[in-house]
DNA sequence: CTCTTTACTTGACAGCGTGTCAATTGACAT
DNA sequence: ATGTCAATTGACACGCTGTCAAGTAAAGAG
């Protein structure tokens, strides 16, 4: 493992990050993103077999990049179950911006590419549990409302602050990142939050 | 303007939604088209520019078939606010099974063709007026709870019934319809209206 | 009963992006 | 000097979209 393929293959990958960072994830082609990295089309499939799976290596990359697992620690050193609903729903309010652009790319690769969409539904599937560990944290102060189940409440909370709904109410909508992350504190302290 | 022009076109948009219905619109060529139509995927193109156009022409044609505009009646002839925010997420969710195929067919076009994305934001723009409306009566009735604007609760109830929404609980939460109408009834009856 | 128009067919082809292959270069290690 | 390995170049196959040209079959008009 020389240090030159290491450094080609991390040029690859971010230039891959570079270029989707626009959230224009269909306008990059293997080809943008080998002339971004320097090197001719052809080399960069010495590295990856395919679109899908630079992709997913690309956001793997990230995980590594932003260290993306300090991210939980304030919604798990939370002293309530509230303190810790809304730290992780700001938490992760704030590493979406981060993750968007390879994110949107991952999720169009989806509906063509088999072992696209297992990554993403892992990645989803994680982020899920962290949306259960803050209900069940609120359950068991008992400040978890009657209406909705726990499972239910994972779900509509998992929902909500999705990417994709991030992308609609930041750039449809044309809402601020504070103003989306304060509407989404109030909304989810307001539909999951015993009074 | 003869019988059988019409018969051909007719048949071509009937082919493209019974094909979408599954939900797999990433698989839909052209050829797949023409073939559940019964011509050649040349003959596709005597009646339409291109995929794009199709695309567009059948949510028109759809709309045609399911009367779209009287999903609205209900909530046009609802008494109070509350009624008749109810009545415009319960026949908005009623309406989204109908509506998914083209629809998420048309929103992975969006990413690649101008045309399919303003056909549409158009149509998502008018849904988004339905929230308003249902948003606005609530108000009117000084119902709609003060933590969030008239245009913020637009948005958030806008945003909350969206297609992918819809597809993310009732497929990757494995929902069914009664309860995704159960549970988004009683969500925005918590986030919107004052006790 | 021709003549024309119209819808459709067939076959061929260009464009574009992905992915593959073979031959070659240039650097570095032994 | 020899072998290895990353990378280069050029060529090509595949799949899908969209286009074009020539031909056919049927309906309507004179």
């Amino acid at each position: 493992m020389s240090s030159t393929i290491l450094d080609t293959r991390t040029r690859i990958l971010q230039a891959t990050l570079d270029l989707l960072s626009d959230g224009k994830a269909h306008a990059v082609r293997m080809t943008d993103i080998a002339k971004q990295a320097g090197i001719s089309r052809q080399a960069v499939y010495l590295h990856f077999d395919n679109r899908a799976d630079l992709l997913i290596a690309a956001t793997l990359y990230l995980d590594e990049l932003k260290g993306s697992d300090d991210r939980l620690i304030p919604s798990r050193t939370a002293k309530s179950g509230i303190e810790r609903l809304e730290a992780f729903v700001e938490g992760w309010a704030n590493y979406i911006p981060e993750i968007f652009g390879i994110g949107k790319a991952l999720i169009a690769m989806r509906e063509e590419d088999e072992a696209a969409a297992t990554a993403w539904d892992k990645r989803m599937r994680d982020m899920r549990e962290g949306c259960e560990a803050a209900i069940l944290a609120l359950k068991k102060d008992r400040q978890l409302r009657p209406e909705f189940s726990p499972e239910e409440a994972t779900d509509i909370l998992w929902t909500l602050i999705s990417l994709r709904n991030w992308e609609q109410m930041r750039i449809e909508c044309g809402w601020s990142q504070e103003q989306y992350i304060r509407v989404m504190l109030a909304t989810v302290r307001r539909l999951f939050v015993c009074d």
